[in-house]
DNA sequence: GCAAGGGCCTGTG
DNA sequence: CCACAGGCCCTTG
């Protein structure tokens, strides 16, 4: 049957909504991963956490984290060590202050990605 | 339910 | 630096 449709009664194991959620599951464990001084693009995320080209998706979900959450997004940068956030905001601000403390140094909202760059750099 | 606009994006020109 | 298109999701009307 090329249409199965699921009885209204008990849709229990239902994907679609929960796809949602796997999606922010997988983000997070990559994210998770990112070793100390390192960091991570948005695109790289997403292709990690196998979700191809959505980089968009992983800044809409980094955007809405809650503030006690021990993920570190601070190391999640945009294409090209470009930092995103802009200078002045609350997260901007914490996330070049984190990445200075963790040792990369930014300079014009760059970060040298082929240094601090992860998985594709030489911290092994 | 569809169209339009916007957002921590990316790549090309 | 700006403009466009490609992809994904949410909010409005």
């Amino acid at each position: 049957m090329p249409k199965p449709k699921p009885p209204a009664s008990a849709p229990v194991t239902d994907l679609g909504l929960e796809s949602l959620q796997v999606r922010r599951e997988a983000i997070f464990l990559v994210i998770a991963q990112v070793p100390e001084g390192c960091v991570i693009t948005y695109g790289d995320v997403a292709r990690l956490a196998g979700l191809g080209r959505s980089a968009r998706l992983v800044g809409r979900i980094l955007s809405q984290l809650p503030e006690g959450t021990r993920l570190p997004w601070h190391r999640v940068i945009a294409a090209a060590g470009r930092i995103s956030l802009p200078i002045g905001t609350v997260s901007g601000n914490e996330q070049r202050a984190r990445l200075r403390a963790e040792g990369v140094r930014i300079h014009n909202d760059r970060v040298d990605i082929r240094r601090h760059g992860w998985p594709t750099g030489e911290q092994s």
